[in-house]
DNA sequence: CCAGAACTTGACCAAAGCGTCAACTTTTTC
DNA sequence: GAAAAAGTTGACGCTTTGGTCAAGTTCTGG
């Protein structure tokens, strides 16, 4: 992140200039929804301008190019994640910590539908903008986290399940909701994947997998 | 679809125009391909073209638009799961039935990754293309299956989970390694996320959810 | 072997889109 | 309050791209 610079070197006033700030997060607001619905050939900055009330020429000051937009958007959301991944601690009993992570999972992913939906696409289009920075956070995370599981396992808390099948699994299932969801409106019949839907998915999921890894529902 | 006729009006020679069905098939493939790498918007009719080494204006001849390779495409697509689907049939052991279509569904994205990529990247981007009919088809089809689980739960030979939900959650998770294989190989530390991976998923997934359903394994 | 259908293809067009620029206004700093 | 930095913006350049066309070649049926 370049930092604002007054002529005197010093921080910038307020924590980031105020305007830049501002603008920046319309942009990046605006881009998220545009990005999600179109993907990132099929959004066009002009798009994305219109909808963050600011001229073309204006977006161009902010961001040097269109991929700096999107880089910067994948580069935030995949912090996020880390959140819901910090329910799954391996000094918790497996059962609250699974049903804890697959809820926080499925609630962050309904309620940034847009952003999920925006790095499931750039994922199916082989992470061309997925840097290696991020990758190897990812993998990080997910290597510690089967840990988790493993650990589980040779307590005997939980059946000697793949580990990162088992995470893969967990993650396919809480995605689906938010990235797929004209599949699921589809398949349960409504206009909209409600919240009480979200939540019958959680007790699914979570029952299903809990049982199925042999969790005693302490 | 259109039928080619001759001057006396009787059905083409061969079962379609020779000339003709290989072209539209060379067009389709290399379609495919690009689709599924670029999304709709990122692929060219260019490249298209190129890849299916005939000149863009004769693409332009068997297909009146890009929009028509790309509707063709996933109507195709959708006929081809009623395979896999099969395997759900009421009759059957659902232990048996289960395993089987979780792995054919799994091998059918494995082997069909670029038109698995290409849906998936239809319904992130809201099923634009997805027409009624095939809504319905899915639909049909979706709300039939649930219908197999829920007999077998009243016939006591599993819990009664939601059945819809528990569908949802055999889709995604088989939909996973071919859709987002970029975060399976990063999450398995593979360059290629191989039969053998395929194979374990299919164990794991198999195992949790029969299990985990309540299904005594024969 | 001929007529007409099917197919092929280079050249072209208009629209859209990314990114630039130079002139202008507002804000900040001292 | 003046100078500099930050922000604003309409107009423009240039490339890409979906789609068309008209002139040609090859097939095919009789």
């Amino acid at each position: 992140m370049r930092r604002t610079m007054n002529r005197a070197g010093a921080a910038a006033t307020g924590e980031d200039r105020r305007i830049r700030a501002r603008n920046k997060r319309r942009i990046l607001d605006a881009a998220t929804i545009v990005f999600s619905r179109k993907g990132f050939d099929g959004a066009s900055i002009a798009e994305i301008a219109q909808r963050s009330r600011l001229p073309k020429a204006n977006v161009y000051y902010y961001f040097k190019t269109k991929q700096a937009i999107y880089a910067t958007i994948i580069a935030n959301l995949i912090d996020e994640w880390d959140n819901a991944l910090a329910h799954l601690r391996a000094d918790r009993e497996p059962a609250d910590a699974l049903a804890d992570y697959v809820r926080a999972k499925l609630e962050f992913s309904r309620r940034h539908a847009a952003q999920s939906k925006m790095f499931a696409n750039e994922v199916v289009h082989g992470g061309r903008f997925l840097s290696r920075a991020s990758r190897a956070h990812i993998h990080a995370a997910t290597v510690e986290k089967a840990k988790v599981f493993e650990g589980w396992s040779k307590a005997g808390k939980m059946d000697p399940v793949h580990p990162m099948h088992l995470f893969i699994l967990l993650w396919a299932a809480t995605q689906f909701y938010a990235d797929f969801d004209v599949m699921a409106k589809n398949a349960l019949a409504t206009r909209r994947v409600s919240a009480r839907d979200f939540d019958a998915a959680a007790t699914m999921i979570t029952g299903v997998v809990l049982k199925g890894c042999g969790i005693t529902n302490r």
